[in-house]
DNA sequence: CTAGTGACCCAAC
DNA sequence: GGTTGGGCCACTA
């Protein structure tokens, strides 16, 4: 078998999502920080996005840092209801994290930054 | 191998 | 508040 390398990335991420206690959120970045990949959030959204059809994970638990719903279209719509069934609110299509965040994303993303990457400029 | 895309995120403007 | 630009990586063509 092969692609050996890449194998675990999705199953990891799926496995934090079903993590999500019922009536909290967390973001991308968290999920993605919390299944072993602290900067990658894109890798959450793709496998969120590759999502068996039929498989049972609260797939709707995640949305963007902004607290707000990143999926468009109809299934935007659908996770928003499956959010306000479980009593989270929103307000002016956002949710106030500070309540109804899970995984606390208080850590500082020490990441890319314009300037200290800026300053190794050569001449 | 390269190039393009994505349910993202942050800092700066 | 908005836009721009850079960053990270998995996956597909």
């Amino acid at each position: 078998m092969k692609r050996s390398s890449s194998l675990a990335v999705y199953p990891r991420i799926w496995r934090t999502v079903s993590r999500i206690p019922r009536g909290k959120v967390a973001s991308y970045g968290t999920i993605a920080r919390l299944s072993g990949f602290p900067i990658q959030p894109r890798i959450a959204g793709y496998a969120l996005h590759n999502l068996p059809d039929g498989i049972d994970i609260p797939w709707h638990r995640v949305i963007n840092a902004r607290g707000r719903i990143s999926l468009p279209g109809k299934r935007g719509v659908e996770q928003r209801q499956l959010l306000e069934r479980e009593g989270i609110l929103f307000v002016r299509s956002t949710i106030d994290m500070k309540k109804f965040g899970w995984g606390a994303k208080q850590q500082r993303d020490l990441r890319n930054r314009r300037g200290a990457l800026r300053q190794e400029a050569p001449a």
